[in-house]
DNA sequence: CTATTGACTACCG
DNA sequence: TCGGTAGCCAATA
């Protein structure tokens, strides 16, 4: 890897933490890394997520809402994905969002 | 170098 | 309660 940013390297690094059957928000990433209006930059560190160990789709809007699933391979497999995790979704919506939230900042 | 875009979030009416 | 707008920052054209 001839030069990655940091961020992302530390985001890949932070979602790659992420209990299994737990979830969190781009901005909650952010925040853990100091770079709380960035969170844009989180889901764009997802992108670039693919070929690692990075459990992207445990990662969703502050809302709880898929909104990346599109950018997986199906249009449904990050739902699969989370519902295979026990993680409850309706429509783009993971459900008990709230309890299922993994906050890094505080684990850490 | 400037403009556009995007897996976001906070604020405002 | 809810929809629209603005602010953010890096990558891409």
């Amino acid at each position: 890897m001839p030069n990655s940013t940091h961020f992302f390297d530390k985001c890949h690094e932070v979602a790659r933490q992420i209990p299994y059957g737990r979830v969190t928000s781009y901005g909650a990433i952010a925040r853990y890394l100091g770079a709380t209006k960035s969170a844009r930059m989180v889901g764009y560190a997802m992108t670039a997520s693919h070929g690692k160990d990075v459990p992207a789709h445990r990662v969703v809007n502050r809302k709880g809402l898929l909104t990346g699933k599109h950018h997986f391979e199906g249009t449904n497999l990050m739902q699969q994905l989370l519902e295979s995790e026990g993680i409850k979704v309706e429509g783009n919506q993971i459900i008990d969002f709230e309890s299922l939230f993994w906050d890094p900042a505080k684990a850490l």
